[in-house]
RNA sequence: GGCCCGUUCGUCUAUCGGUUAGGACGUCAGGUUUUCAACCUGAAAAGAGGGGUUCAACUCCCCUACGGGCUGCCA
């Protein structure tokens, strides 16, 4: 029987949901999901000085937002804390680890030489093969005990296998001299305890894997599969720093991406699956394979992003994209729309949708149908408005009160009107879309109409006319 | 310093020894048009460098260069 797929994410409560760090969580949940397996979630607060519960809570709310659900309660790893000493004891009654009382004044002294001598800064305990009779009554470290000679062999499903000479290792100190776990046991610990059948983390962690399979041999544990996955770069091709701007997940969001474009884009940097590039959340799931992951680091690319952010948003249903874009607003502390401008926003979504990339794009196209009269005009429109045109809609607004209102109407009505006064329908056009939204850029005018409806389009082309349209 | 990883158009990538090296974003040129977009068509654009192996190398091996990581009683 093939053992279920267990992934899990396991960020330091040290500040918001880095990008890089959203990635990696994605790639674990499509994994999990697209093999009916779990997705875990651990929180790595041992560092107690940097570890704070107000990243903690950002950490869980980049995530909710994102659409990564987890399962089962979050594991705090700092209160495991008794675990990890207890296996940390239990290596030391094994013989597989042993009490280091050197000091840390020691061990940088003969670091300080070494690196001056050019020589290999590994240190080598000697209380490892100490007896323990002589042992002192100091506090000590609990350190693994490393195999000397031989090599240790990663099987990597990202980087391939990837051979470490033993002697690369050092006898890693897994408790401290105050008795709290150091990570690498720590993280080895909790993932077999929460029997994590896949590590899928940035590739700065694949020494470490060498390092951390000393401690699944010793206690005997199953190695879990790995997956290095390369860390992505900002576009200048440089770690990502906070010069990129840009580095929270949260920021994404204020900036109104969709999550499910933003997924998609998460997803496709650094993978693929042959030509695929718009996806749903279904096809990655199915398609999502170790395999198809890259194995250099890939550069942001905000221009792709808003072209696949632009895509999800065109091809979400409206009412769904409706939700959507009311909980943005919420985000930005904008007031809830009224029924009014809702049912509008709703009407409007099918000619607004294929035009935005972003939620506030939507959102500034869609403006002529979220405000009420007087439109209010900008400089432009204002100037669109002029004495002639005035009297063009004067004369315009008889032919569409007797139309019966269906684009097809308006639109012969207004073609009709333009062909008898010998003017062409873009001499109309301007005018009409200063009166109706105040601006000389909006959608389509017959979009537009047909959104406001026939009473809102008369009443707004009657306050042209009578230039009552009021400032921007 | 030691060890490890990486390198195909500007960017994300396909190719898993034999292709005119394909797609996408972006760029440029056309088209459509009711402004802005969107959309459609087309174009330019790549195997880091050097050695091997092979009938044949982007693909396998070695070296160099460049980039990155690890080397903590940080995670």
């Amino acid at each position: 029987m093939k053992t279920p797929v267990v992934t899990r994410f396991a960020p330091s409560p040290t500040g918001y949901l880095h990008i890089g760090g959203a990635r990696t969580a994605l790639f674990n949940w499509l994994y999990a999901r697209g093999r009916g397996g779990k997705f875990l979630l651990r929180i790595e607060d041992t560092d107690r000085a940097r570890s704070t519960p107000e990243a903690t809570a950002a950490i869980l709310k980049g995530l909710t937002w994102l659409g990564l659900d987890w399962d089962g309660e979050v594991v705090s790893q700092f209160d495991r804390a008794p675990r990890h000493a207890e296996v940390a004891r239990d290596l030391l009654a094994k013989g597989r680890a042993y009490k280091c009382y050197a000091t840390q004044d020691e061990i940088q002294a003969f670091r300080a030489q070494a690196e001056a001598e050019k020589r290999s800064t590994l240190y080598r305990s000697p209380w490892r093969d100490a007896d323990p009779a002589t042992h002192p009554d100091a506090p000590y470290v609990i350190r693994i005990m490393a195999p000397l000679d031989g090599e240790t062999v990663i099987h990597d499903r990202v980087q391939g296998d990837v051979v470490i000479r033993n002697d690369q290792l050092d006898d890693m100190v897994m408790l401290r001299s105050d008795g709290t776990p150091v990570y690498m046991l720590a993280v080895v610990v909790d993932d077999h305890d929460m029997g994590v059948t896949h590590v899928i983390r940035g590739d700065d962690h694949l020494n470490n894997a060498a390092r951390q399979m000393m401690i699944y041999q010793a206690m005997g544990w199953d190695v879990p599969v790995w997956a290095h996955i390369p860390l992505i770069h900002g576009p200048d091709g440089k770690k990502l720093s906070k010069r990129h701007g840009a580095l929270g997940l949260e920021e994404y969001q204020a900036k109104g991406y969709p999550a499910s474009g933003m997924r998609n884009y998460l997803t496709r940097l650094g993978w693929s699956h042959g030509d695929a590039e718009i996806f749903t959340d279904a096809e990655a799931q199915a398609w999502f394979d170790l395999d198809g992951i890259g194995r250099a680091p890939a550069r942001l690319d905000f221009k792709k992003l808003d072209h696949v952010s632009g895509q999800h948003i065109a091809r979400m249903a409206d009412a769904a994209l409706l939700r959507e874009i009311a909980a943005f607003r919420a985000t930005t502390g904008a007031p809830a729309l009224s029924d009014l401008h809702e049912e509008r926003l709703l009407a409007a979504m099918p000619y607004l949708k294929d035009r935005a990339k972003t939620f506030p794009e939507l959102l500034e196209k869609a403006r002529f149908a979220l405000i009420d009269r007087p439109v209010g005009c900008d400089a432009k429109a204002q100037e669109m408005l002029d004495g002639v045109s005035r009297g063009i809609l004067r004369e315009l607004t008889p032919q569409l009160q007797n139309a019966t209102w269906s684009r097809q109407n308006i639109e012969d009505a207004t073609n009709r009107f333009a062909e008898d006064h010998g003017m062409k329908f873009a001499r109309l056009a301007g005018p009409l879309r200063a009166a109706l939204a105040g601006r000389t850029v909006t959608p389509s005018v017959f979009d537009m109409m047909l959104v406001l409806g026939q009473h809102e389009t008369l009443a707004r082309l009657g306050d042209a006319a009578e230039d009552k349209t009021g400032g921007a």
